[in-house]
DNA sequence: TGTATTCTTGATGTATACAAGAAATCGCGT
DNA sequence: ACGCGATTTCTTGTATACATCAAGAATACA
């Protein structure tokens, strides 16, 4: 390989996987293929990540991947060393139980902003429809996995709704970045019990819940909104349990080391 | 004078006790001089950033000050433009009400937690003796500028180590986040308002505060912590008000815009 | 045989050259 | 004069070479 001045005469990407809008720059596809790997657990916990290393897997050059390692460390998959580079980040039990906590308090937060100053008549009307479209999702008696998958994206839609109720730019974005953490997601651990028979009656419950949620912002009640929403929040915690104790297979669980260090 | 603490994402300190000039990396040195810039106002609000003018301004190659800019993002003093580059973050009067009480819901929650869990026995003295010589501080009738310093010091030292108490990593670096934005910092607006004669006032209200959180936290009485702690942020929102009507020399003040878009 | 020193190795940090795309400018035609 | 298009310039994304530092291995010496 040749050197001098024409330096890279590869530039067509192989990977023809640009759909429309194919412009993803290589850092964006190198920081979703290695969160991919992260919670697939192809990157063990705690592993130290060599840039080479992942340059070779990747086919990028270093430059996108470093920018991609230091996204994934913001949004708390990586860690930096104290010398340098990154590893995976390994979460405790607590750590995980302390990041639903924390969402349920920024979404506790957003309730009783909404309600304090009033939600945007539209997306309160939209927030209705998105948990009418729940309830029809949950009318039937067993739920396949489609039914899941549809409820896991109308609860994550709600969530988002509940965001934008709030109104906050601010508040929004951190929200956005705790829900990342592994886990944390509001529909983080739905999946994990889809098989249980008590699924249905857990995610009869937690809708019961949105619905008066979204009652007490309507009716401006935000310390009846807040205490909610934190409660709702509860539900995670109670899937957590359940599903670390029962070894239900759920994305990056190899994450989750259940002794504390 | 800085008050922003900016005790938040300092990578990688390399290994020695760092002399000033010493062996900080170059990026650690542009973000820090980054951020200096922007609060100084001297890249005004709003404005994009080229890469190419702030390597010839801090004389370092573009590698560096990306991985800075990306940083600065992270942090929320920049925002990401859709065609690629930054600009500088332009923060609204209501940003910065919300960062406040986000700050103060963040650190209710800690509050909450380390009395519910017990606050380890160490950090208790250490936070005891923290408010002990803040009293020191506010016990000579007028506070000139060294006394407000320390007091400054030492109220931030009391809201780290109430981060410490709660005893959750995931938590405390959520917070030292949201305090890492302009004007949520805990002793953010404490300044603001040091020529004003009901300054110590407000300072003596605010250290009473303190204590009660504490005895609040000692005797496990969470949900009083947490409403203290959230009360005892509103401090912060009457400050804003003050400084931004009484147009108080402030650093970062040109980032607020007081007429939202 | 243990310890200390040095060398080697490999990692990350930095600088810079090249490519692609967007914005601005200039010129031309109507 | 004005609109539209082409060119030019500027900016970012990417690749890669070089520098620097940390750790580990090997060796020499006590």
């Amino acid at each position: 390989m040749e050197i001098t001045t024409s330096a890279n005469t590869l530039r067509e990407e192989p990977s023809s996987a640009n759909v429309p809008g194919g412009t993803e720059t290589a850092q964006v596809r190198a920081q979703l293929r290695l969160r991919e790997m992260i919670l697939a657990g192809e990157l063990p916990g705690g592993a130290r990540i060599a840039e080479l290393a992942i340059v070779e897997k990747l086919g990028v050059s270093r430059t996108p991947i470093r920018a991609a390692l230091m996204r994934l460390e913001q949004e708390g998959l990586l860690e930096a060393l104290p010398n340098g580079g990154y590893a995976v980040r390994i979460f405790s039990e607590r750590d995980v139980s302390e990041a639903i906590e924390l969402r349920g308090t920024l979404e506790g937060l957003c309730a009783r902003l909404a309600a304090e100053r009033g939600a945007p008549a539209v997306v309160l009307g939209e927030a209705q429809e998105c948990l009418r479209a729940i309830d029809a999702v949950l009318a039937v008696d067993a739920l396949d996995d489609d039914a899941f998958s549809r409820y896991v994206a109308l609860n994550a839609r709600f969530h988002s709704l509940l965001a934008e109720m709030a109104g906050s730019s601010v508040i929004g974005k951190e929200l956005e970045r705790v829900c990342g953490l592994p886990f944390a997601s509001p529909s983080g651990f739905v999946v994990a019990q889809a098989d249980s028979p008590r699924a249905r009656d857990l995610l009869m419950i937690a809708q019961d819940q949105h619905w008066q949620v979204l009652d007490a912002i309507e009716h401006r009640e935000g310390s009846r909104a807040e205490s909610l929403m934190r409660e709702h929040s509860r539900i995670a915690q109670r899937n957590l349990k359940g599903a670390l104790h029962g070894n239900q297979p759920m994305p990056g669980v190899r994450l989750i080391r259940k002794r504390n260090a």
